[in-house]
DNA sequence: TGTAGACCTAA
DNA sequence: TAGGTCTAC
């Protein structure tokens, strides 16, 4: 690299504007720190007050709202050469970028979906739902990348947040491309398949704490890789919820509850609802659902989904997410 | 089908 | 104990 200066972290648009763009974007529609800090994806940390900093579609991006404005900033690779790349026209290159951002980040938070008619109808069929929604306006479901969803709820099992995200950074670090350095903090990529494959991947994984888990990601990163890849991951999309999920627990470490984060988070499968102990705990206390045993099993994990879907509708796992 | 217990690790 | 999964009864 030969850039003279460190580029560092930008908090907000009017140190320099020229570096923002923004969307419109009420707060009901989103709220940036309900959704980047509630598990859904585990790669945002809020670099100073209202601003959170991630890596997204192999960029790092800082957010921000204020008002009616989603405000973002996306930083240059550390190699990178506008002038040379950009064949001499960089004003053009720029507004094209723009547009690809905007874009990138419309689908990310799905802005085309309308969370406050959603919000309604929900509330309408559901009284319990109408309290909760009152404290949290403007949670969604992200649009995350398969791969990456994948992975990281694989990591989830058994296991806390504050580590989860701490695994999840090492893995980037260890295995992903590295991207750019701010404060001299480096930025990494989440790994690609073919990165995690490696005959040695389960030992270093292992080797970065990740426990049983290491045999689970390099497990499920072969039989992908060997299987439909990249591609077949990402085609799920297209299939239905059914599908998908058959799919997704075929890999090793991917349970009902794993494949339902993915469909859910990753694979627009927004009726799929994702039970684990905490909403399991709800459904019996707040919902009354009766049924009989003491432990979580398939099928009363199957019927938890089928309830909330009965009361919320074709979009549960959203509702549930608030 | 429905129950245990083990599984890594760091509180 | 923590936001599960796998294996063996």
């Amino acid at each position: 690299s030969r850039s003279p200066t460190p580029m560092k972290l930008r908090d907000a648009p009017s140190a320099c504007p020229s570096l923002w763009r923004c969307l419109p974007c009420p707060p009901a529609e989103l709220r940036l720190d309900l959704v980047l800090s509630s598990g859904q994806s585990f790669r945002w940390w809020e670099s100073s007050p209202g601003a959170w900093t991630g890596v997204l579609g192999g960029r790092v991006w800082t957010l921000r709202q204020d008002g009616d404005r989603l405000w973002y900033t996306v930083y240059g690779e550390e190699d990178e050469h506008e002038e040379e790349q950009q064949g001499g026209c960089p004003a053009k290159a720029a507004k094209l970028d723009a547009a690809e951002t905007d874009r990138i980040l419309r689908d990310y938070f799905q802005l085309d979906v309308g969370l406050s008619a959603l919000y309604r109808a929900w509330g309408a069929a559901d009284p319990l739902f109408r309290k909760v929604a009152n404290d949290f306006p403007g949670v969604r479901v992200l649009r995350q990348d398969p791969v990456e969803c994948l992975f990281s709820f694989i990591c989830t099992s058994n296991n806390h947040i504050s580590r989860i995200t701490a695994m999840i950074e090492r893995l980037c670090q260890a295995f992903g491309r590295r991207l750019c350095c701010l404060d001299s903090r480096p930025f990494h990529a989440f790994p690609s398949l073919s990165a995690l494959t490696g005959a040695d991947a389960e030992a270093r994984l292992r080797a970065l704490g990740f426990g049983y888990r290491a045999k689970f990601v390099s497990g499920s990163a072969r039989a992908i890789a060997e299987g439909l890849g990249t591609e077949g991951l990402c085609q799920l999309r297209t299939e239905p919820y059914a599908e998908a999920r058959r799919v997704l627990c075929a890999l090793p470490g991917v349970g009902a509850k794993v494949a339902d984060c993915v469909c859910l988070l990753s694979l627009d499968k927004a009726e799929a609802v994702p039970v684990d102990t905490h909403v399991w705990h709800i459904a019996q206390q707040r919902y009354g659902v009766a049924l009989g045993g003491k432990s979580l099993t398939p099928r009363a994990y199957q019927e938890i989904g089928d309830f909330f879907r009965g009361l919320w509708g074709p979009r549960a796992g959203w509702a549930q997410a608030v």
